[in-house]
RNA sequence: CGCGGGGUGGAGCAGCUGGUAGCUCGUCGGGCUCAUAACCCGAAGGUCGUAGGUUCAAAUCCUACCCCCGCAA
């Protein structure tokens, strides 16, 4: 079978290697344009990008995917079928009809469940067990097409959405070779999807970074683990920005009892970093300053008086320069 | 030229309106205790990122470069 290849980020990348190694044929990549990136702003290509001139393929990165001239370029390819993983934007029908079997899709995540951009995040977030991955047959709605195949996989608590991000990766390479596979002998599997039982994971946002400590202990440790290692789940303390990169649930049930949420309750190397949430305590194992590495929170404390009483919060409400504070200047007036 | 923070003994930080390098922890030695990630006493350990410059004198001011980091993507 031609296969072309759509997909943009690391995710993307195991599953383009698989249908390789499987033996298909790919006739194309198409990924998103370069694009600045990072600190300097360098244009930087797509991993899929530098996977697939690795391998020598051939790369297509349209400004819009319903342009002519690439639904020309397209075209020429000949595809039987265009294997579509996170690639960033939605399909034009001109697309999706192209290819006689039609687009297939790899979603991270057991549809009709967490359609939509950050499948994988919201699942750790919301304090998923299980997560998994499904191909499916595009349509022109938000991943609503037929599912093909599907596979489970287990979260757990040790499990970060980095972890869970490289584990989807690999099993999400295997079920598409399988659905690839099936889809050659012409026999594969087709059901569609229990629409009604739908749930969305829309891409991250800015509020979805800040830590909500007046929730419970286990859903700050969620928070964090599910925001781990990108974003990053943040708080503010003293006005500066404040990385939360791992914590454990300390106490399951204490609740607030003249204390605040957000409000540290230890900061010495007994306890470590002991933060109220609510109901609950959550113990701080590994944060970062703006400005600053990421520390342990033994060596955090060496460091930086941490006040018992203090509060860790939502900061103010601007937005866009962060890192504005100049950090003399504070000095100076404290 | 996207914005900004930072490079100081093993770790994390202070000192930066120029003039003997300091704190917490760790390390080593000793003491105390039934006991402690407890406490007490003492010690070792730093070319203050690199290269220049200003000055009687620079970690502290100026210039260039290297490295680390947050935002933003």
């Amino acid at each position: 079978m031609r296969v072309v290849f759509m997909g943009t980020p690391h995710f993307a990348v195991p599953v383009l290697e698989a249908i390789i190694d499987a033996g298909y044929q790919v006739v194309g990549v198409v990924t998103r344009p370069d694009r600045p990136k990072g600190r300097g702003r360098k244009i930087h290509p797509s991993p899929v990008k530098e996977a697939a001139v690795d391998r020598g393929l051939a790369v297509f990165q349209p400004p819009r995917l319903s342009e002519p001239e690439f639904l020309a370029e397209l075209d020429n390819l000949l595809p039987d079928v265009i294997v579509v993983a996170a690639y960033g934007r939605i399909l034009p029908p001109a697309v999706l009809h192209l290819p006689k079997h039609g687009c297939i899709n790899v979603h991270a995540s057991l549809l009709p469940k967490y359609r939509g951009a950050a499948p994988i995040h919201r699942a750790i977030i919301n304090g998923e067990k299980e997560t998994g991955i499904t191909t499916m047959l595009m349509d022109e709605g938000l991943d609503t097409g037929d599912i093909l195949l599907q596979e489970a996989l287990p979260i757990t608590d040790e499990d970060t959405a980095g972890t869970l991000h490289d584990r989807l990766a690999r099993l999400g390479a295997g079920v598409l070779v399988k659905t690839l596979d099936f889809l050659a002998a012409g026999m594969c599997p087709r059901r569609q999807q229990e629409h009604a039982l739908a749930t969305y994971a829309p891409p991250l946002a800015r509020e979805d970074e800040l830590i909500a400590w007046n929730a419970g202990a286990r859903a700050v440790f969620n928070q964090v683990r599910g925001l781990n290692p990108w974003p990053g789940a943040a708080t503010f303390w003293n006005g500066r920005v404040l990385k939360i990169w791992r914590v454990e649930v300390a106490q399951e049930e204490s609740l607030l009892a003249g204390t605040l949420p957000g409000q540290v309750r230890a900061a010495d190397p007994g306890e470590g970093l002991l933060v109220q949430a609510n109901p609950g305590l959550v113990r701080v194992t590994e944060l970062q300053l703006q400005g600053g590495r990421r520390l342990s929170a033994q060596d955090f404390l060496r460091g930086h008086a941490v006040a018992v009483g203090t509060i860790f919060d939502q900061g103010t409400k601007e937005r866009g320069n962060e890192e504005r504070g100049n950090g003399r200047e504070e000095r100076r007036r404290a």
